[in-house]
DNA sequence: CTTGAAGCTCTAGTGGCTAGAGGAATTATA
DNA sequence: TATAATTCCTCTAGCCACTAGAGCTTCAAG
């Protein structure tokens, strides 16, 4: 049995953010000392790890309720789960096209060697998207 | 003059966000009309494109705090424009190395071709970061 | 048995908007 | 000019995934 502190250690995920997981659904009520503390088994260590490294991995709370409800049922067809997964590396590949065009024009206007503010490409670009070299 | 609808057409701000930098004080109050709506001038116009642009390119509004209050002063040096944008290109950069790595990640995941849970590399991955090839 | 750490609930704040209610003003048509 | 359609007003609340803090209670070590 672990109290929210070592379960929050063990898994890295703070110890609010475990109890906003459990008011969202995502884990279980645990069961309660006597003084109404909670008390995590094995098996919720698990299931916060799990839901841990879907974090890291940028998947959505709806997307983890999913996927954890996939995981109770070994049985089933994988498929959902690749769904899941391959529409989020979607989300992903587009927020990187996005980025890297921003880090085009980023770097395009920091490349100023105006000394003021009146001629500055930073400024002057800001002002003026004709000025950009794609769209965003 | 122009109508808050006018304003929010022309700069493709829509018009509870215009209302919303307002607030913010990102752009002044504008004259009333006598029944009390908004009233723009050119000026206004061009503070708002401004605005626009800057959000576009990812700047935050504190950032477009800043920027604005910079462009207002021509004399000044641009050192602190270029360093508000260097700070951002950063940033973005580093959201871009981010994201290649779940990318990389979930690109390996979603090859997988089991045909049941109980076999599939994705939930296989989310139960165990030991699996994959980055650290995030 | 005392003390200090750790836990509890509840509320509110973050960023950058967006949506909706319920009403007033403006503009277009008849 | 009367009416209808559109636009505008303020105010509140919601989005996501947490995070911080107040004020209190329980637990564990010595
Ligand atoms: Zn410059
Ligand atoms: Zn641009
Ligand atoms: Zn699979
Ligand atoms: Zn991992």
């Amino acid at each position: 049995m672990f109290s929210i502190g070592q379960l929050s250690k063990r898994t890295g995920v703070k110890i609010p953010t475990i109890r906003y997981y459990e008011q969202m659904g995502l884990i279980d009520e645990p069961e309660r000392s006597e003084g109404n503390q909670r008390r995590y088994t094995k098996d919720g260590l698990t299931r916060l790890s799990f839901i841990r490294h879907s974090r890291d991995l940028g998947f959505t709370i709806e997307d983890i309720r999913g996927l954890l409800d996939l995981s109770q049922h070994p049985e089933k067809p994988c498929s959902d789960a690749h769904s899941i997964a391959a529409q989020h590396l979607l989300g992903v590949q587009g927020r990187i096209t996005k980025l890297r065009r921003l880090e085009r024009e980023l770097k395009r206007i920091t490349k100023c060697d105006a000394d003021n503010v009146a001629t500055c490409a930073v400024i002057e670009t800001l002002a003026d998207h004709g000025l950009c070299e794609t769209e965003h």
